[in-house]
DNA sequence: CGTTACATGTAACGTGTTACATGATTCC
DNA sequence: GGAATCATGTAACACGTTACATGTAACG
């Protein structure tokens, strides 16, 4: 009753993402790690040993139930079902704004100690990671257009809205994607050509 | 020899900062601390077992010496260079493409589950976010000022270059955040605005 | 004389990752 | 019979965070 595990007043996501997938509709641990690991924004692989404590800290908390399905096809499962008190909890969550991420970037970190690099290295440190930008951002589209394909036949409204959340967040990632990749190429722009006006070339 | 440690094949971007560092000049963990933390794209929170673990590995590695200055002024310190090695290994680190960082935000999982609030508190919860991100954007725009203004009046060509990226990472940063309003400008209305044309409001 | 800054480290804790262990069923 | 999929869990490991422990020296 007292028993304060720490947890819970921070982040916690992933147990959220999961009850917010259950309250969607029940399901076993097994399918919510292939769910979280396929939806990008859930921002989680879903391994295994996430899942099943998360799920098991859940139950303990009264904001999920398990029913075990005996063998009725497969491997017997437990599937999960969000309770009232989880209701509750999830829309407090969903409802508590929260902190701005910081924008995390490896390619800022080796581009703050680009002094070190001759000007070829550089040239070819942005060439590189450029393509695997483009590469992100044909991901990114190929995701955004699978999902309006799929999401735009919803008829009840707590569905549709559901979509167009999803789809805005799809969308977003593609927009920062290509910003990225725009200020990518003015970044090469004016940190190399304005070298080759004074180097030993002409 | 043989001791394949199994980290350095990765990311230890950590690590590889603290190189970048000591190759401006040579400094004490204390010092490091303070720089990493104070610059936002390092993204680290340079907290001491961090950066001493990270020291006595590089200084293992052969990457970094210490020599001890014995009470000169404070208390004793051990001030760290780096090594011909450990420029190598810095070298090559700058130079090797990173993947490209997912994009996180804790504000997509919020998102993702809205169709579990009232249409106001959704608008409550766009309003307090948006805040959140005015604020940020007012912190980063002062970051970038105060650089641009510190960092313009570099003489030599490596200080020049190093002050470009830096000044570059930081308006990255300002465009990623800006972009970000504009997105949740954006997706508010499209959210909230078309709900209202069918609601019990007229 | 107390607080702040300098300075180095350790310990406990939470959490994420990879890999392992186990076992049933379906499809070829 | 072997591979793939369904299904639940544990163990080892890496890493980051917070807090703790210790001590000097300058500032007011």
């Amino acid at each position: 009753m007292d028993q304060s595990y720490g947890l819970w007043e921070s982040e916690m996501s992933i147990s959220h993402v999961i009850l917010g997938l259950l309250d969607q509709k029940p399901m076993s641990g097994y399918a919510l790690k292939k769910q979280i690991s396929d939806v990008p924004f859930f921002y989680s692989t879903g391994n295994n040993n996430q899942i099943y404590k998360a799920l098991i800290d859940l139950h303990h908390k009264g904001f999920a139930e398990a029913t075990v399905q005996q063998k009725e096809r497969g491997a017997s499962s437990k599937v999960y079902s969000i309770t009232p008190a989880g209701r509750l909890e999830l829309q407090s969550w969903v409802g508590s704004p929260p902190e701005v991420s910081e924008f995390y970037s490896a390619f800022h970190q080796h581009l703050a100690f680009a002094n070190v690099l001759y000007e070829q290295q550089l040239e070819e440190l942005f060439q590189a990671y450029e393509e695997e930008v483009r590469t992100q951002i044909a991901v990114a589209k190929e995701l955004h257009k699978r999902f309006v394909n799929l999401g735009a036949s919803a008829t009840e409204p707590q569905l549709r809205l559901r979509n167009r959340c999803w789809e805005s967040i799809l969308q977003h990632r593609l927009q920062t994607y290509e910003l990225e990749l725009d200020w990518l190429k003015s970044t090469r722009q004016s940190l190399l050509a304005p070298e080759t006006e004074k180097k030993k070339r002409g």
